[in-house]
DNA sequence: GTTCTTACA
DNA sequence: TGTAAGAA
C-alpha cells in the first residue's frame, strides 16, 4: 500500500497562515523561528514556508519551552539533540535487530 | 486574499 | 514580539 500525504508526518502541507491558526500564534512568530533556524519549514516553488505535521508540533513544543523561560537559541539546541537522540535510537534498534538475526543463525560455511 | 521581506517601536 | 509598508 502506497504511503498516503495525509498519512506522512513529514509531508509539507500547511501553510503559515493554517499553523497560525492551529496554534493560536502571529504569523511574525513562525517566520522568527524560521529566521532564528529553530523550524525551518521547506519553501514551495513561489517561495512560500510549508510546514510538517512534525514542525507544527514542534512549534507547540517550542511555545511550552519559551514559557519556561528558554530562549528562541536554548530550543534551537533542544530540538537538535532531540533529533540526534531520534537518530541514535533507530541505530541501536537496528544493529539490536541485526544481533538478533546473528544469534539466532546457524553458523555455517 | 495570502505570503514575503524589511524596517521600526 | 507585534505591527506596518510595499511587492509578488
Amino acid at each position: 500500500m502506497p504511503t498516503l500525504p495525509i498519512d506522512d508526518e513529514n509531508a509539507a502541507l500547511y501553510t503559515i497562515g493554517q499553523v497560525a491558526d492551529m496554534l493560536g500564534v502571529q504569523l511574525a512568530f513562525l517566520r522568527r523561528l524560521d529566521e532564528q533556524r529553530v523550524i525551518v519549514p521547506v519553501r514551495s516553488a513561489g517561495g512560500q514556508r510549508r510546514y510538517t505535521r512534525r514542525e507544527i508540533g514542534q512549534v507547540a513544543e517550542t511555545l511550552a519551552l519559551i514559557e519556561e523561560g528558554v530562549t528562541l537559541a536554548g530550543v534551537r539546541h533542544v530540538l537538535t539533540l532531540r533529533h540526534r537522540v531520534a537518530q541514535l535510537e533507530s541505530d541501536l534498534a537496528e544493529l539490536r535487530q541485526e544481533r538478533r538475526v546473528d544469534s539466532g543463525r546457524v553458523a555455517r560455511g
